[in-house]
DNA sequence: AAGAACACCAACCGCCACCTT
DNA sequence: GAAGGTGGCGGTTGGTGTTCT
């Protein structure tokens, strides 16, 4: 098919981004919207290939963004996850707001892997390690047994001091909702857009500043420039659910 | 204190799916 | 329907920080 190039190689800087290359990835996306990744550099004065700013901005600079090590509940959650839909880690990434899946992925290879490992599960199969899978055994069972062991053994895992903003209660409800949840997995299987369901936000019915309104203004963009560094939650955004997420993105196409 | 080994993660690469012409 | 362009995905790599010897 003679594919170009996604970008011209000579002069396309690589490695790793500067703060001065962040600012400017992120004024020029603030100002004109996610669209157009292969003009973005040139348009954004930057020496990048469109890919690379692209990445950048969906893993690094979206002020969507969670930070820090995944909790023990979204864990559980890949792993449950990987079970029903194997390496497809961006399927995996849309039910945990925050998280890329590139950060999932990494999580998975450094951590959970070899969590599962060690407890004898097989992290491609989730079946028992010393055991011959049983084909006529339905893969949804074997995260739930994977759970039991992750919750038995490793309770007390490194994670489990990292930034667990709800109760354990509130995780395991959300946990169950979600394993529990047939129409969500149906619709992870059949490849369909994200649920928008209640239960995936942590937004209480009802309450009154979870509109997107309430968010800093996206006309002044200089809050941003000055807490990329942090994580969602220093500001409070970590109630940002899809809708408004998606509401924001086509804002901001509608007005460039 | 210094070097080796290991762990982590940001970023790159190549392929594929989808859309437009 | 074919060709070309673009964005997105998943696998992999390389740099850097940390721990071990």
């Amino acid at each position: 098919m003679g594919r170009q190039p996604c970008c011209d190689k000579l002069g396309v800087k690589k490695g790793p981004w500067t703060a001065e290359e962040d600012k400017k990835l992120i004024n020029f996306i603030l100002t004109n919207g996610q669209c157009c990744w292969r003009a973005v550099p040139k348009l954004a004065g930057l020496r990048r290939c469109g890919k690379s700013c692209r990445l950048r901005w969906t893993n690094y600079l979206r002020p969507d963004l969670k930070r820090g090590l995944l909790s023990e509940t979204e864990e559980q959650l890949v792993i449950d996850l990987h079970a029903r839909l194997g390496n497809r880690w961006s399927k995996i990434a849309a039910r945990l707001p925050g998280r890329t899946d590139n950060e999932i992925k990494n999580h998975w290879n450094t951590h959970i892997k070899k969590k599962l490992i060690k407890m004898g599960i097989d992290p491609v199969t989730h079946q028992p390690l010393n055991k011959e899978a049983k084909p006529e055994e339905s893969s949804s069972h074997a995260p739930h047994s994977a759970d039991k062991h992750i919750s038995e053994n490793d309770g007390t895992g490194a994670n489990s001091s990292e930034d667990n903003s709800s109760t354990p209660t509130e995780d395991s409800d959300l946990l169950d909702t979600i394993c529990n949840d047939e129409s969500l997995l149906n619709t992870l299987w059949m490849d369909e857009p994200p649920l928008v369901d209640a239960s995936w936000t942590s937004i209480p019915a009802g309450e009154p500043n979870c509109n997107i309104s309430s968010l800093p203004s996206w006309d002044n963009c200089s809050w941003l420039l000055d807490c990329q560094d942090f994580g969602v939650k220093d500001f409070g955004f970590d109630y940002l659910n899809d809708i408004e997420l998606n509401t924001l993105e086509m804002g901001d196409k509608t007005v460039a």
